[in-house]
Order: C-alpha cells, then sequence, then structure tokens
DNA sequence: AAACTTAATCGCTATATTGCAATAAATAGA
DNA sequence: TCTATTTATTGCAATATAGCGATTAAGTTT
C-alpha cells in the first residue's frame, strides 16, 4: 500500500501501532534480546550475533532508539545501547490494557 | 529493506515478529477493537466506522486471519468476524514471556 | 599528524505494503 | 431467473522497508 493514513486515528492508536511494528521484525526482537541479555551492547558485538551488515544493524538500532525502546551511551568510539526499562514497560502496559480491556469479549460463541 | 532474511532466525522468532507486524498497523488494531467491543462484526460495519476502502478492510481482516487473532464465520452473504480469544492469548504469552524473561536487567545502570 | 577503530549516514536495488477502483463470487430475496 | 447485498480478489500506483557497499564522522592510539 505504502502510505498509511494515519489522520484517521487518535494518536494513542498511532503510537502503540508503530510500537508493534517496531517489534514486527525478527532482526530487531534478536538485538533487544541480546542486549537484554548483556550479551554485548555494542553495535559490534550484534553485528556478530546476529549476522547482518554493520550498516542494516545500525538502521534497526535507530528504529528501536526513535521508539524509545533502547538507549545509546557514547563511551569513547563506541556506543552501548541499553534497554530502556520504562519505556519497555509502558508499552507491555499499553499492549495489556489493549487486550484485557477489550479482547476478552466475543461476537460469535 | 524489502526481504527479511527470516532464515537468519529461530522459528520462534518468526512468528514473534510476524503477530507483532500484523498488530503494527492502526487499522488493524482498530478492526480488533472494533469487533471485541461487538460494534459490529460483519465487513461492511467496520467499514463505515473506521473509513478506509471496502476493498482495504478486506484486505486486513485477511493478514489478521492469516496469523490467527481473527476467525470468520460465514452466515448468508456476510461474514462475521470475531476474535480468536486463545490465540490473542498465546500471542500475549509469547510477548509477556520475551519481556518478562530478558527485557528487566540492564547493562549500562 | 597518521593510522586505526567504531558507528552513522548515503546511495542504491529489490521487495513489501498501503490504498483504492473495478470486478468477481456467492448468497438472498423478489 | 433477475436483482440486490455482501465480501473477496485483481490490478494498479504510490510509498515504505530491508539490505548492503561505500563513505563519512568522531574518537583513540601510536
Amino acid at each position: 500500500m505504502g502510505v498509511t493514513r494515519s489522520d484517521i486515528y487518535s494518536e494513542e492508536l498511532n503510537e502503540l501501532a508503530d510500537m508493534a511494528k517496531v517489534l514486527g521484525h525478527p532482526a530487531r526482537i534478536a538485538i533487544l534480546q541480546h542486549v537484554a541479555r548483556q550479551e554485548g551492547c555494542v553495535c559490534g558485538s550484534i553485528v556478530k550475533s546476529i549476522g547482518l551488515a554493520q550498516a542494516t544493524i545500525s538502521q534497526h538500532l535507530k528504529e528501536l532508539k526513535r521508539v524509545g525502546l533502547i538507549k545509546g551511551k557514547i563511551s569513547g568510539t563506541a556506543v552501548c545501547y541499553c534497554i530502556d526499562a520504562p519505556q519497555i514497560r509502558k508499552c507491555m502496559g499499553m499492549i495489556q490494557d489493549y487486550f484485557s480491556k477489550d479482547i476478552l469479549s466475543n461476537c460469535c460463541k
């Protein structure tokens, strides 16, 4: 399709969808996993672990940073990426809220 | 990017990402919401509620069905879509497991 | 300063996604 | 049967995304 008509949805809905979209790529989940498990937080370590090119990983990191799921801390020439725990909790909360409020009922038994 | 290298990730990881990807569009979340709140389960009702073309909604419904988040039950010329609660719970479980197992630690305090 | 290390950005190609109008398919009702 | 009604499918245009090589940027080390 190309252009998502985000103008017709609420801001909250767009934010939730955006977060889910960023999580909707296996490389990005794998990056989060790698960082969270403390297997290494610098880009080079992630590149080795996942097996995509450095440029590709860097782009995925940028997306994760954009929605606030990770934070980067410069240390010398390297950057240490870490999970942004409060943001993750917020994200989880949004998903849980959404599902628990609405999804438990069912129109056709 | 275009082609996701899904061959380099585990099947479980790909499945989780696929689910998140489907949730990563505001129209699809809005559809789930509409159906779950019992505001109407037929395609026409969703079309009116959301404001996208019928063909577009039909495609989103197809995606939601593909990953099993909804089920469709034919009744006459209409189709009643309902939430697939067990699948939603499975999806929620995967996300929660993932986050609670890994994400709570933090490499750079 | 020159060489090295590490990550970000640029430019490109290939593919996927979004959206819609038009059409097809399937059923219901006159 | 003919006509609505409802949803799915097809075909298309516009845009977004994934991936990578090459380059740039910024900091270290010698």
